[in-house]
DNA sequence: AAAAATTTTTAGACTAGTCTAAAAACCGCT
DNA sequence: AGCGGTTTTTAGACTAGTCTAAAAATTTTT
């Protein structure tokens, strides 16, 4: 029946990366981001898109960029599936924090075994959100839906719970620590500064504090019952 | 200071074979026996050392065999730490039978991180045996050392407990399950055939069976005082 | 000690993945 | 409709790792 092709940890990156292009810019990635996001050549990425769609993975047209088949698409939230599995583990299990843990991950979302993953996933309680609040899809490759808005489009008053961020780098990660302002904490907006669209903010009902515009475009919060 | 020589997993995988040849077969490790080990080609293996001994990780001199060098002793030891911790996690942690661990536990074995394997081990409360009953060494390389002999060794009314294999094929893992012969059962033998080499033994204290003297070859015991 | 058998090395070729430089195609603008 | 800039593809070369076939060295047998 299944053609048992294989798959190398290289192609599974590309796979990925065009998955994730895909995602957030509407449909086809072009060369140049996928170069951008593997850190590789154009020219690489020419070759590679060839093989792939060789392959029957992705639908690749010279100078019309490419979209994933349905088994490219399979293939990439399986992987996605995989890196945040491991990362909850590496968080749950291994205490490591959240700034740490994605590095890791890159390499352990190719282990090849369908029975450790789902032994992983039972083992964390089946986990639905990642250390950093995205969302784990399951083996069919769905992803749970969740209401959540950036923290800078609440107005004066509103209240909500950290939930996730949109950015992802350690410099990030290590300041939300340090203000502690990690996923679940309650928060709610006292005042909205016109001057640089700062927030001043209450964190659980105890701390006030004040966050930059950049910090509250990278906060994704889902909004309480303001009563 | 530290050079930072890169390694592959190809590279890892002949140090590791390297190693557990020249262990078990003395001191040099000949280019058919890592051909073998490794179901390459003996050019292949010619090719590589040269190159491994390039990078001061083996002692090569042409139609001589080979042997590592600390540093290649170092990196083998580390993987097989490595393996071993990671069976212990499949099997303690994922419940995965002692059957199922050394195909998944290869891929693993790969992952860089010293921070992640010493993370593991906590999280495993430092074991020194792996599933299989082989010492796990320590950061240093230093294997435990643990008093014991083959089954097949131990003479009439002699007991003892069964703290490890020598073979580890899925067949011969899967028959001691069958047979209730798991690490740490106690046993006594009741008596010795000539005429084939089995053995009966003694279960538990409980049961009763009789072993062939390939089974009893490839049981390691660690006697106990006889009253 | 020479012949035969075995092991190891060399030579040459292949694949996956990468690169740079150059050519080709596409896009926006006049 | 054509020019200029950008993007993409092609061409050609490189590395790591592999293979087969043949040559060279070593070991075993006679
Ligand atoms: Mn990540
Ligand atoms: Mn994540
Ligand atoms: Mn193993
Ligand atoms: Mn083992």
């Amino acid at each position: 029946m299944n053609s048992a092709i294989t798959i190398s940890t290289t192609e599974e990156n590309y796979l990925k990366t065009i998955y994730q292009i895909s995602e957030k810019a509407g449909k086809t990635a072009t060369t140049n981001a996928i170069a951008g996001g593997l850190s590789t050549s154009a020219a690489s990425v020419t070759d590679m898109l060839k093989r792939l769609s060789e392959k029957g993975l992705l639908h690749y047209e010279k100078y019309k960029g490419v979209s994933l088949t349905q088994t490219g698409q399979k293939l990439a939230t399986a992987l996605i599936r995989k890196h945040r599995l491991w990362e909850v583990f590496l968080v749950e299990k291994l205490r490591f924090s959240w700034d740490e843990v994605h590095e890791i991950a890159e390499q352990l979302e190719h282990i090849k075994s369908p029975e450790l993953i789902e032994r992983l996933d039972d083992h964390l309680g089946f986990p639905k959100f990642d250390p950093h609040g995205d969302p784990i899809p399951d083996a069919e490759g769905n992803f749970a839906f969740r209401q959540q808005v950036l923290l800078s489009t609440l107005e004066k008053g509103e209240a909500g719970i950290i939930v996730g961020v949109q950015e992802h780098s350690t410099t990030f990660l290590q300041y939300l620590d340090r203000m502690n302002l990690q996923l679940g904490v309650q928060l709610k907006v006292l005042e909205h500064f016109d001057y640089d669209e700062s927030l001043s903010i209450l964190l659980n009902e105890k701390k006030e504090l004040v966050l930059s515009h950049k910090v509250c475009q990278n906060l994704f919060i889902t909004k309480s019952e303001t009563t």
